[in-house]
DNA sequence: TCTGGGGTCCTAGGACCC
DNA sequence: TCTGGGGTCCTAGGACCC
């Protein structure tokens, strides 16, 4: 029988901010998403002080000057930098390791004998080579570990490591009827609220579920998730990430933007980000997708402009699919409005092998390929942001609002932490 | 003064064709 | 005159996650 483990940084964009300000121990944190929109992640502290996730930082501005919390924009340099250092730390524990989010992991843990200490073992490696806490939960299948998760989480009589197999079936099953089905993996509100309504509240109501009755009512999915909660693993471990079959880079700007060329530059930009991912999965995409929308928070004229267009050769040139992104922009801008947002989708991805010949258009230059490639080892060795295109301009004007931004304390050599 | 994230996959329904 | 099925492709929107 096979045995995962969960691995998840507590509260992690906090935690890597308090690492280099040791100064905020005991203070509540909070760190904003992307333009200092919503709450993304809350200290332990910030918790207590009832600051839900996901709310818009302005609803709970006062709160937060009250009780002198610390808040952050998000430093996706230093969290993404820090992630890679713990799922290093935690690639030691098991032969098998698949990262499912910036902060979160699962291990094959099968076998491996007195899963209490390893689990501690984990937690105290991660917390002695980079400061972070975290909590690890074990079971035979991904939905049971990652509730495991919650558990250790939440009880604190279980020191942050727990284990289904450590209960009786019987006291499992009381635990697992104290969690709300929504808690349950894979189960959002939505669906959390239809079960509600056939009587399905807690998850081992779900776990007791007739799984054929679940399957008509929902899908195969569902079915599957009934499943892993009785302890019969569906979803394996991947540990090579399966590639993507859309790529997404899209932004809201800290200011409406009106004018063509600043909304052309930041297409450019995501055509950029987009096609580096879509080049370090070694695919190709068939199909590009535009997108610039007005605020949807605001009272008039609503706009959302969405073109996509197919590429005679599928390609990861950013020249050649940005060329294709700008002739869809034009397309679809209209000058009467001011636009809130804007991105870009990359479609129809595939591997490069099977090539279409078009008897009209020339073949893409092979050379370019090479380009691609320096450019993104650039960017790589010395930090996104080297070599750009010139398309995506040097004005910053339409970019995110960051006003409490940390310093790239692990990536940037002149941000270094000073010890005074 | 005004403030509202980003990414991925899935699916229902429409358009079109035979 | 009006009706009839079934498949494929596309897309907008839904649902989930962190």
């Amino acid at each position: 029988m096979s045995t995962f483990a969960l691995v998840d940084g507590n509260s992690f964009y906090a935690s890597c901010e308090r690492v280099f300000r040791p100064d905020l121990l005991g203070r509540p944190i909070i760190v904003l998403s992307n333009n200092d929109g919503c709450v993304v992640a809350r200290s332990a502290e910030a918790k207590a002080l009832g600051i839900p996730a996901f709310l818009p930082f302005y609803q709970v501005q006062q709160l937060c000057h009250k009780h002198r919390v610390a808040v952050f924009s998000s430093n996706y340099a230093l969290y993404g930098d820090m992630s890679r250092r713990m799922m290093n730390v935690l690639s030691r524990f098991a032969p098998q390791q698949e990262i499912y989010s910036i902060d979160e992991c699962f291990l094959d843990v099968t076998g491996i004998p007195d899963l209490d200490s390893h689990g501690h073992r984990i937690r105290q490696a991660v917390w002695q080579g980079l400061g972070i806490p975290t909590c690890v939960g074990m079971g035979s299948s991904k939905t049971l570990a990652k509730l495991a998760n919650h558990v250790a989480k939440k009880r604190p009589e279980w020191n942050g490591v727990f284990e289904w197999d450590w209960l009786t079936p019987r006291e499992a099953d009381r635990l697992l009827a104290e969690f709300a089905v929504g808690e349950v993996w894979g189960i959002g509100r939505r669906i959390a609220h239809k079960l509600t309504q056939m009587n399905i509240h807690s998850a081992l109501d779900l776990k007791q579920a007739d799984p054929r009755h679940i399957k008509r009512k929902f899908n195969v999915v569902m079915e599957r998730t009934v499943a892993e909660l009785n302890g019969a693993p569906c979803l394996a471990l991947e540990d090579v990430a399966p590639a993507k079959q859309q790529i997404i880079s899209s932004r809201s700007f800290s200011r409406l933007v009106r004018n063509l060329p600043a909304l052309s530059a930041s297409i450019s930009h995501h055509v950029a980000r987009a096609a580096e991912k879509l080049r370090a999965q070694g695919c190709v995409a068939g199909l590009l997708g535009v997108s610039i929308r007005t605020n949807p928070f605001r009272e008039l004229g609503q706009y959302h402009g969405y073109t996509c267009v197919p590429l005679i050769h599928p390609s990861a040139d950013t020249l050649l699919l940005n060329h294709a992104a700008q002739a869809a922009l034009r397309a679809i801008w209209r000058p009467e409005f001011s636009y809130h947002k804007a991105g870009i989708i990359l479609m129809d991805i595939g591997t490069p092998a099977i090539q279409q010949r078009d008897l009209f258009s020339p073949l893409p230059d092979p050379k370019r390929a090479k380009l691609m490639a320096a450019i993104d080892k650039l960017n790589r060795n010395f930090g996104s942001g080297t070599v750009k295109l010139g398309a995506e301009g040097l004005s910053e004007d339409w970019r995110m609002r960051q006003d409490k931004k940390s310093p790239c304390y692990t990536t940037r050599v002149d941000e270094v932490a000073r010890v005074k």
